[in-house]
This record gives C-alpha cells, structure tokens and sequence, in this order.
DNA sequence: CTTGACCCTGTAGTCGGGTACGGGGATTAG
DNA sequence: CTAATCCCCGTACCCGACTACAGGGTCAAG
C-alpha cells in the first residue's frame, strides 16, 4: 500500500538494489519503514533523494560529502549557523568545480571550432591550448 | 640539467612520486627521457600536464577519460573529424555537469540565505529545496 | 668513501564504491 | 499448491585509484 519496494525503488532509479541497500548502510538513505514480513517501503522522496545522490556523485562528490550534504536538513541538534557553515564549504567546493568546468569547456569548444577550419588535426593546436590552460590555472 | 627528477616534479603538484609513475602506467604522462642512470626527467610541461590531471580527477572524471581528454592531441594518425566528434562527447559531459552543478549551487546559496534570515534550523526548508529540486530533474 | 636522501623495478596491500553469491522466507500468477 | 519472482541478511568478491614495501642502484656532502 503505503510505500515502494526496493526493486521498485531500484528500477525507477536505474541501480540495483544491491546498492540501494549499500547507501542505506552508508547513511544515504535512511532505512524506511517495514512491512509485517520485514520488507522496506520506501516513501516517494526516497527516489528523489536516490537520484540526487547520484547525480551529486556524476558531479566527483564523495558518498561522504554527499551524506554531509543531504544532512543539512537535521533540524533538531544542529544549529542554524553549523547548518549554513556546511553549506558554505558545500557551495564553495561547488563554484570551484565551476570555474574549472568554464575552463575545459572554453578549451574544448575551441578545440572543436579550429578544428572545424582546417581540415587536418596536424594543425589543431590542442595540446597547446591545454597546456596554455594548464598554465593559467596553476 | 634539463628536467625535473620525479620527486620534483612530484612535490610542485602535491602528490608522490608513486603516484606519478602509477600515471605514467596509466598513459597519463608520458615516458620521459631518462639520465644515464636511468633517472626519469621531466620538463616543464609534464608538470601541466599533471596539473590537468589533478583537477580534471577532482571533477568527477575517471583516468580513462581523463586520457581521451589528453589525446585529444595526437596529431599523426588520427583526422580531424575523429578529435572533433570527441571533443564534442567531451563538451557534452561537461556542459551536463556544469547544468548540475549550477543547480546544486543555486540550492546552497537558497540554504544559507533562507538559514541567514531566521535563527533556527528546524525552520530552515532545506531538504524541501533539495527535493523541489529533485522533482526537477527528474 | 661512507652516509643519507634520492631514484629504479617489481609486487602486494588498501580504500571507496559497489556487485555477486548463498541460504532462506514472502508474494503472486497460473 | 507450486513455481517464479521478489525480498531478507550476511559475507565475500571485484574494480579503479592509489600507497606501501622490498631489494637494490645513484649521487652530493662531508
């Protein structure tokens, strides 16, 4: 009635539930309700946690920062101010990511677009480029 | 004279010489020249190229890929439309990254304002925001 | 000409993040 | 009722990415 299954869980999410279990033993998802026979019946938000999680793992965050992230929302024990300290390391790791980001797509689309002009890639000064980059950034 | 030793080159990017010659296995640097006694040296440019290693990494990318970024070069054997079709691959991921990313740092920035209003956490929609923006991506 | 800090090549061990059993109950379709 | 399919728990195994030896050569300082 109430609730998913973990198949179910799993297939609208597109792991197994081998995994599932593994982030519910890793503080990923918090275990669920049970059924009488001892089946979890995962709430909706379980899928729309699960999917951030692993977009947030795409993305080169460890299953541990990921907790840490999804665990700004204790609420009870934890003080605004820890909240929003979290949060801000959270956000600067972020803009970081994003600027490297800006950076290789800026070389790649140049990558793409010189080569687009001539038709040889003896001419592509690619690794330049990257090194060029390498360079700024360090 | 000319090139770095390993340990050199190892210390100016933060990592162990280890880890530089496990790159090296991986095709990730390439083979430098050696002394006469077979001591690797490196010139400038390896340290670039590590650098690139190291924040593509922090990026969610895997030495696979990391690889193909920096093969990207090759030159000879390979046309210009082969580089082009995985540069653009390559800008695909990124761009998807950067979406995401972009989404997950508009959520912290809601967290530590909304937290900054009102003192208190259990007051703080954090985990709806997450969610809200779950639903989104769904 | 020795001592200590490097370097070399292996091979083995570690850690994060899963994945795959094995043995056993529950549910559901026919 | 029974077979197929799902679920439970626990343990063991696997892969990517290091990291740590072991056993031995090199080199610069004193």
């Amino acid at each position: 009635m109430s609730g998913h299954t973990i198949g179910n869980v799993a297939k609208r999410v597109g792991i197994g539930v081998e995994t599932v279990r593994f982030y519910e033993r890793k503080g990923l998802v918090k275990p669920p309700p049970r059924s009488p026979a001892g089946y979890r019946l995962y709430p909706d938000a379980a899928v729309d946690r699960l999917r951030f999680v692993l977009r947030a793992k795409e993305l080169g965050f460890t299953l541990d920062q990921i907790r840490t992230l999804l665990d700004l929302r204790v609420g009870d024990g934890t003080s605004c101010d820890e909240v929003r300290s979290l949060a801000s390391e959270r956000l600067a790791d972020v803009e970081d990511k994003l600027r490297q980001l800006q950076r290789i797509a800026g070389v790649l689309r140049e990558v793409i677009t010189t080569c687009d002009d001539n038709g040889r890639t003896g001419e592509c000064p690619i690794l330049d480029t990257l090194h060029r980059e390498a360079d700024d950034v360090a």
